[in-house]
DNA sequence: CCACTCACG
DNA sequence: GACGTACGTGAGTGGC
C-alpha cells in the first residue's frame, strides 16, 4: 500500500507554541474569565497552516508530565524552570481540545518530552522518503535538520533550513549537539562547560571537528582558563549532550501510519470556536469556507506564464504586446524601500492576466560580496540597464498606453531618477482606498486575497527577514520572476476588478480629479525634498544634552535615588509609591499613568516633577528631532526626503513617514527652533502658506450654520465670538480665559464633541461641559441637526462622505458595545470634516505647479504639505510673486465643483527658515 | 511586539 | 444607568 508512506508529514510541536503563543499575545478571556489568548494563538495558527500545507500526514505533540529520563541522567535538569504563569495553566488542556477539534490527532508520552516524539517520527517518515516539517522555533529541534526535515516557525513565518541552523549555531545542524553540550542552556539548566558559549562552542567544534576529539585534545587549548575548564568539566560536557540530544527512537505508541490527515469536521470546530468566543476565527473560518466553496464552482484557475527577459529582441516582443492591448501592468524590484537611495534591480511587466515577464537589469551573483562563499557565481545574464530603459523609454511615456501599478508613486520615482517619465497611470491601490476607504487595508496582498482569492508570494519568503534578509539584487533569478511576475500579473487582475467599482460605486471622479494626479505631484515632492542644515540640528543635540544630563542628576537627587526617568514605569512607582504623590493608577495594564495631564498639576507643588516634564520635553526634542533628523539627510541630495503616504490616513489625509514632517515641533519656543533648521537653498527662499480655521469654516458649510457662517464673513475672530455666543460675555469685554475655552469647544465641535472630553480639556467638572455644549447648541441650532444626521446616515450606509465624495467606511457604527459605537460616531462626526479639508487642499496641490508655470514661476518649487500648509521653495526674488498665485489657488481649490457659502483665507510668510516663514 | 508618551494638524 | 471617550497621524523608548 502505497497510501502508508507520507508524501509530506507535518509533525506541530504543541508545548513549545503555548509558551510563545500566550507571552507574545495580548492577554484575553471568555466571558466566564478563563484566559484565552494562548488557545486563541494556536488556534489561529493551526487554521493557517491546514489552510496553506500540502501535508498529508498530520500531528500535535505535548510534553507529558515534567520527569522525564533526562532527569535520571541530570536530576536538576530544567530544574530552575518556574511554574507555568496562572493564566496559562488552565489553557493547557483548552489547547489539547483545540487540537482534537481540528481533527488532529495530539499525541504525548510520559517519559518523553515533545522534541523526542518529533525526533521519533521525523526520523521515521525521512526513512521512508518523506518530507517532513517541523512547526516550531526551538532551538532545541534544530539539530534535526537535515535533507527532508525542515523546520518553520509559526510566529514569524519563516523556514528553518540548514543555512539558518548554520546562522544561529555557527555549524551544521549534525554538530549541533555538541556546541549546545559546551555552551549549555540556562533556561532548561543544562549545565555544559563554564566560561563557553554558544560563539566559542561553534568556533571549537570547527577547530576540533566534534565534541570527543575536542575533549581528547583540550590540552592543546591555549587560553590557560578555558584549558582548564574543558579538562575539568569534560564530563559535565558529556552528559550536556544527552541531555540535549534528542532520542531518536522512542518506543512510540501511535504508529506513523495512523497520523494520515482527516478530513476537517466543520461543525465540530465551529463548536469549538464558538464555545471560546473566538469571534474573528468564527468569522474568518466561515468565509474561508465559503470562499472555498465559490472558488470551486467558478471555473478552473487561469494558468500562469512568466518568463525572463534576458535579451533585447524579447523585450521588444513584450512592448509591441503592449502597444496592442493599450495596457501595461508596471512593477519595480529595488534594493530598498527608500525611494531616494534604492536603485533599480529589475522590472516586472504584464499586459494581460495570467502573462508576465521579470527583465532583470541589477542582479549580482549569488552571495556576491560575501566573505564566506568561495567562487563567486557570476552576475546573471542581463540587458544592459542602459538599453533596457532606452527601449522601455518610449512606451512608458506613450499616451495610448495605460501603466497600471500598485502604488505607483513609488515607481514613478525609481523610474523619474533614471530619466524614465511614466504616463498615463492608473493605480490600483489609490483605487481600492476611493472605493473601500475604512473598509479594509490596500496592500498589495490584502487586495489579492479579498477580490482574486489568490495568495501570493510573500517578500519575505524571497528575501528573509530581520538581518538576515537579503536585497532583491542577490535573489536568484527563479526566485526573482516568480515573485516579481506574479506582482504585476495582480496588479493587472486587480486592476480589471477595481476599474469597474469606481463606476459602480461613483467614484470615479475622485479617483480622477484627485488621487490619480496628486501621485505624480507627490513624487515630485517627495524627490525634492527640503534642505536642512546639521549644523543647526547638533548645536541644539549638544546643548539638549547636556541639559538633559542635568536634570537627570536633579531628578535622582530629588528621588534620592538612581532610576530610569525615561521609564513610565519607574517613574510612576517613584512618585508615586515612594514619594507619596496623589495619583492613582490609571493605564489599563495597571501601571500609573505618567502622561503630561497628570504630571501638570502635580508640578506646581513638586518642583521633581515638573524636572520631569522638562527632562521629557528635551529628550522628546533631542532623540525624535535633532539627532534624528541629521540622520535623514540624504547623502546625494544633501537634502531630507519624507515619503507620503496617500493611504495612510482613513479620512483621506496624507501621512508622512520617514521621516515625519508632519509633525515637527511649533507649540513650544523651544520646539519651534527645530523650524530653524529647515531652510531655503543660497539665494532662495521658503514660502510656507496656510489654511487660516479650515476645518472650522467648512463646519460651518456642511452644518449650515448660519451664525457662524456670517462671522467668517465678516471676518471676526472666530473663537471670540463663539465665546461671546455661548458664554454671553460682550466682544469688547473678553478676557483669554473666556476665549481659550470657546476655542476648546469649537475643536470639540469637530472631534464629535463630549461632555468628558471637553471637560478634560478645559479642566472643569462634567456637568458644567455639559452646561457649555448645551448652549452651544441652543446658539447653533444647525449643529444638532448636522450630528445626528450624520450619524444616522452613517448607521444605514456605513460610511460617510466628504464634499467631495470621498467615502469613509466606519465598520464600528452599528457596534452593540456602546464604547465602540460612540467612537465609531465622533469619527462619523469628524471624518466629513477633516476629510473635506484634506480633498481641498489636495485639489490644490494638483493645480499649483500649472498655475505657477503660467506664471512664469515654473522655478518655485513645491515642497510639503502639513495638513492644512504647503511649503515651497523659490529663488529670492521670485517669492513674492508666487505668493498670490498660490494663495489664488488655494483659496479657490473648492471650486468649481463646489461652490462655499463660506470663503477659505490664506495666510502667507515668506523667509530664511521655516520657522519665520510660518 | 506592545504599551506608553508625545510631536503635529 | 453603565459603559469610559474628545478626531486624525508616526516615532522613540522601555520592558515582557
Amino acid at each position: 500500500m502505497t497510501d502508508a508512506v507520507p508524501r509530506h508529514l507535518y509533525l506541530i510541536d504543541g508545548s513549545a507554541y503555548i509558551f510563545r503563543a500566550f507571552f507574545a499575545l495580548p492577554p484575553m478571556t471568555r466571558s466566564d474569565g478563563t484566559p484565552t489568548n494562548a488557545v486563541m494563538g494556536f488556534s489561529s495558527m493551526i487554521l493557517n497552516l491546514i489552510e496553506q500545507t500540502d501535508a498529508d500526514y498530520v500531528a500535535v505533540i505535548f510534553d507529558a508530565k515534567r520527569e522525564n529520563f533526562r532527569n535520571e541522567i541530570y536530576p536538576d535538569y530544567k530544574g530552575h524552570r518556574p511554574d507555568a504563569p496562572e493564566e496559562l495553566r488552565p489553557q493547557f488542556s483548552l489547547i489539547r481540545d483545540a487540537t482534537e477539534a481540528f481533527n488532529l490527532p495530539c499525541l504525548e508520552m510520559e517519559g518523553y518530552e515533545a522534541d523526542d516524539l518529533i525526533a521519533t517520527y521525523a526520523k521515521q517518515a525521512v526513512a521512508k522518503g518523506s518530507k517532513v516539517t517541523i512547526v516550531s522555533s526551538d532551538k532545541d529541534l534544530m539539530q534535526l535538520v537535515q535533507d527532508g526535515i525542515e523546520m518553520w516557525d509559526p510566529m514569524k513565518n519563516t523556514a528553518i533550513h540548514h543555512d539558518q541552523v548554520v546562522e544561529k549555531f555557527g555549524v551544521p545542524p549534525e554538530k549541533v549537539v555538541d556546541v549546545q553540550a559546551l555552551a549549555g542552556d540556562s533556561t532548561d539548566n543544562v549545565p555544559g562547560v563554564p566560561g563557553i558559549g554558544i560563539k566559542t562552542a561553534a568556533q571549537l567544534i570547527v577547530d576540533y571537528g566534534d565534541l570527543d576529539t575536542l575533549l581528547e585534545r583540550a590540552g592543546e587549548i591555549k587560553q590557560p582558563k578555558r584549558r582548564e575548564n574543558l579538562i575539568e568539566h569534560a564530563e559535565l560536557a558529556r552528559i550536556s549532550r544527552e541531555l540535549v540530544r534528542l532520542k531518536q527512537d522512542v518506543p512510540v505508541e501511535v504508529p506513523l501510519e495512523e497520523l494520515k490527515r482527516r478530513p476537517l469536521d466543520n461543525d465540530r470546530l465551529l463548536e469549538f470556536l464558538k464555545l471560546m468566543e473566538f469571534k474573528r476565527l468564527i468569522a474568518r473560518f466561515q468565509t474561508e469556507e465559503a470562499a472555498q466553496e465559490a472558488s470551486e464552482a467558478a471555473a478552473a484557475p487561469a494558468e500562469t506564464d512568466y518568463q525572463l527577459v534576458q535579451d533585447e529582441a524579447a523585450l521588444k516582443a513584450w512592448i509591441d504586446a503592449a502597444y496592442k492591448t493599450g495596457i501595461l501592468a508596471v512593477d519595480t524590484e529595488t534594493t530598498g524601500l527608500d525611494a531616494m537611495q534604492a536603485d533599480l534591480v529589475g522590472i516586472c511587466l504584464s499586459t494581460e492576466p495570467g502573462k508576465a515577464c521579470y527583465i532583470p537589469l541589477g542582479h549580482v551573483g549569488e552571495g556576491e560580496g560575501d566573505l564566506l562563499s568561495s567562487g563567486d557565481a557570476e552576475a546573471p545574464k542581463q540587458i544592459p540597464m542602459a538599453t533596457a530603459l532606452d527601449l522601455l523609454r518610449p512606451v512608458l511615456a506613450d499616451p495610448s498606453v495605460l501603466k497600471v501599478g500598485q502604488n505607483l508613486k513609488y515607481d514613478l520615482q525609481i523610474l523619474g531618477r533614471l530619466d524614465v517619465p511614466v504616463t498615463p497611470i492608473d493605480d490600483t491601490m489609490l483605487m481600492s482606498f476611493c472605493v473601500d476607504g475604512g473598509a479594509h487595508g490596500h496592500g498589495m496582498d490584502e487586495l489579492a486575497d479579498l477580490h482574486l482569492g489568490m495568495k501570493t508570494i510573500k517578500f519575505e519568503e524571497v528575501c528573509g527577514k530581520g538581518k538576515n534578509q537579503i536585497t532583491f539584487d542577490k535573489v536568484p533569478l527563479d526566485k526573482a520572476l516568480a515573485y516579481a511576475a506574479e506582482d504585476a500579473d495582480i496588479t493587472l487582475r486587480l486592476h480589471r476588478a477595481l476599474k469597474p467599482r469606481l463606476l459602480a460605486d461613483r467614484m470615479t471622479t475622485l479617483y480622477e480629479t484627485i488621487e490619480r494626479p496628486l501621485a505624480q505631484i507627490l513624487a515630485d515632492m517627495e524627490r525634492a525634498g527640503i534642505k536642512v542644515d546639521p549644523k543647526t540640528l547638533k548645536e541644539m543635540s549638544a546643548d539638549f544634552a547636556k541639559r538633559i544630563a542635568d536634570l537627570e542628576a536633579e531628578i535622582h537627587k530629588d528621588a534620592g535615588q538612581e532610576f530610569n526617568v525615561a521609564s513610565p514605569k519607574q517613574l510612576g512607582e517613584i512618585l508615586f509609591d515612594k514619594l507619596g504623590l496623589k495619583g492613582g493608577k490609571k493605564t489599563k495594564s495597571g501601571g500609573y499613568s505618567t502622561d503630561s495631564g497628570v504630571l501638570e498639576p502635580l508640578a506646581l507643588d513638586n518642583p521633581i516633577v515638573q524636572k520631569v516634564l522638562d527632562f521629557r520635553g528635551l529628550s522628546k526634542l533631542k532623540s525624535t528631532y535633532t539627532d534624528a533628523l541629521v540622520e535623514d539627510i540624504n547623502p546625494q541630495t544633501k537634502r531630507v526626503h519624507t515619503s507620503y503616504s496617500m493611504v495612510g490616513a482613513q479620512t483621506g489625509r496624507l501621512s508622512s513617514t520617514d521621516p515625519n514632517l508632519q509633525n515637527i515641533p511649533i507649540r513650544t519656543a523651544e520646539g519651534r527652533r527645530i523650524r530653524e533648521a529647515f531652510i531655503a537653498e543660497p539665494g532662495c527662499k521658503l514660502i510656507s502658506l496656510d489654511y487660516s480655521q479650515i476645518e472650522l469654516r467648512l463646519v460651518a458649510e456642511i452644518a449650515d450654520l448660519d451664525a457662524l457662517k456670517q462671522a467668517f464673513q465678516d471676518g471676526l475672530d472666530i473663537h471670540a465670538m463663539t465665546a461671546s455666543e455661548v458664554f454671553g460675555v460682550p466682544l469688547k469685554e473678553m478676557d483669554s480665559e473666556t476665549r481659550r475655552k470657546a476655542k476648546a469647544i469649537n475643536f470639540g465641535i469637530i472631534y464629535g464633541i463630549s461632555a468628558f472630553g471637553l471637560a478634560n480639556q478645559i479642566g472643569v467638572s462634567r456637568t458644567e461641559a455639559k452646561d457649555f455644549i448645551d448652549r452651544y447648541f441652543e446658539r447653533f441650532p444647525g449643529i444638532r441637526k448636522f450630528m445626528d444626521e450624520t450619524v444616522e446616515g452613517c448607521r444605514e450606509k456605513g460610511y460617510v462622505e466628504t464634499l467631495f465624495g470621498r467615502r469613509i467606511h466606519l465598520g464600528g457604527i452599528n457596534d452593540k458595545n456602546p464604547m465602540r459605537r460612540g467612537y465609531a460616531e465622533r469619527q462619523a462626526i469628524n471624518a466629513p470634516i477633516q476629510g473635506t479639508a484634506a480633498d481641498i487642499i489636495k485639489r490644490a496641490m494638483i493645480r499649483i505647479p500649472g498655475a505657477l508655470a503660467e506664471a512664469g514661476l515654473d522655478d518655485v518649487t513645491m515642497l510639503l504639505q502639513v495638513h492644512d500648509e504647503l511649503i515651497f521653495e523659490a529663488p529670492a526674488d521670485k517669492a513674492e510673486k508666487a505668493v498670490p498665485v498660490i494663495r489664488d489657488v488655494m483659496e479657490g481649490a473648492a471650486g468649481p465643483a463646489r461652490t462655499l457659502s463660506v470663503p477659505l483665507e490664506v495666510e502667507a510668510g515668506i523667509a530664511d527658515n521655516w520657522r519665520e516663514a510660518h
